[in-house]
DNA sequence: ACGAAAATATGCACTGACTCCAAGTTTGGG
DNA sequence: CCCAAACTTGGAGTCAGTGCATATTTTCGT
């Protein structure tokens, strides 16, 4: 990994370059307003070259989408022998999920996601993409007491609720102080509506070794 | 509302005229691979007059889209007195929403939808506002016991999962009756594993003219 | 170290949705 | 019957995104 020619270095460093230029412009002037020709000229490449690292403008700015995608699914993988995908979530997600992170630094680029349109889908879309991995993550673990798909949205419903708690405080120009807590409150309390129907879904069986007692 | 003059009676042709040649066209041959050029062929008219009509293709296919969002919003609102939201949706979801129809007039229309990343993207738009609507419905109910923007993404969820059941089904060709009988009994166990978090949510309370008793 | 092959960068021409504006054309009301 | 408002249209332009042909750079086998 840590062996890489001249060629794959070059290109991270491109990448980056584009990435960090059109980052910059989108929270100044806003997505909309900023155009992929302007993106090209301040990170000195052609917006030909734009399209060969990213597919799409929003790729710009989603440019590390997949960990806000996988984080849910990893954390309910990860989770100890004995916890439920329920019990992981609620003492991982503040922790590992970027989805639930507030500091200083997300000011900026939220509310450039909140006034465009063209990021708020794809928000959606990601959103979506997230409870996709959770549900085969939950389909693999083969509770049969509910339909993983449905735990999994439920889950997602959750998510999208303080997802957009987040977002409206941030828009009301709260302290992160303040932020924070809302937001733990509203993950606790969001949890403890879940918790009677799939509170112990997909409890992770302890090892077939022998050496433990069963779970049932 | 019968009264109408010639220049608004016109104008509801020309709309539904743009519509639905636009919808033969789009379900024969796909969202993106039909040209708004080719629309405004189809239905004699200028390129300009569709965007007269309205606001963005998407909009060309999703024309009734504001009844799915207020679906929901609208069971809640209209549950009888010592009915509560969840029992409301619960009863009339199948029957009145039309996100949970299922017959064969919907086949190519879902298909459409299921092919086209741009009208899938306008779904999940749909979807989210279906949540706010209701969200804002639940609020006005004034029951404090959980806050109503978690309530509404539960169901909401819940709603998603449910449509991505039909959309599965209707993909993989199965019979509108199995599809029936699947999408009921998904939707019993999805509301099932919400009413012992929800199931009492804002109850509407007797009308206060005292002749009825109290409820609490 | 050299030259061919593969990867990458760029320019150019094009499509298609969408906007703005400046005419036309049609309709309703006085 | 005519004027004003509503509606339609054409034309010019913007911007994201695609495809292609052509440089340019890096890599790798010899």
């Amino acid at each position: 990994m840590a062996e890489m020619g001249l060629r794959a270095r070059k290109k991270q460093r491109t990448r980056l370059t584009i990435s960090t230029a059109a980052t910059a412009l989108f929270e100044e002037r806003g997505f909309e307003q900023v155009t992929l020709a302007e993106v090209a000229r301040a990170a000195e490449v052609s917006v030909n070259t734009i399209f060969n690292y990213f597919g799409t403008k929003e790729d710009l700015f989603f440019d590390r989408q997949d960990e806000a995608i996988a984080a849910p699914a990893g954390v309910v993988l990860g989770r100890a022998t004995g916890q439920s995908a329920w019990y992981a979530l609620v003492h991982d997600s503040l922790r590992s999920d970027p989805l639930f992170t507030a500091d200083e630094l997300n000011r900026d680029w939220l509310r450039t996601i909140d006034e465009s349109p063209a990021l708020r889908a794809r928000v959606r879309e990601i959103m979506d993409r997230r409870e996709e991995e959770l549900a085969s993550v939950l389909a693999a673990a083969g509770d049969g007491s509910a339909n993983p798909a449905v735990v999994a949205a439920l889950i997602g419903g959750a998510h999208r609720a303080i997802a957009a708690d987040r977002q409206a405080r941030f828009r009301a120009n709260q302290a992160i102080r303040t932020i924070r807590t809302a937001l733990a409150r509203l993950t606790a309390g969001s949890y403890a509506l879940l918790e009677p129907s799939i509170g112990t879904y997909a409890t992770k069986a302890a090892p077939l070794d022998g050496t433990s007692a069963s779970v049932t």
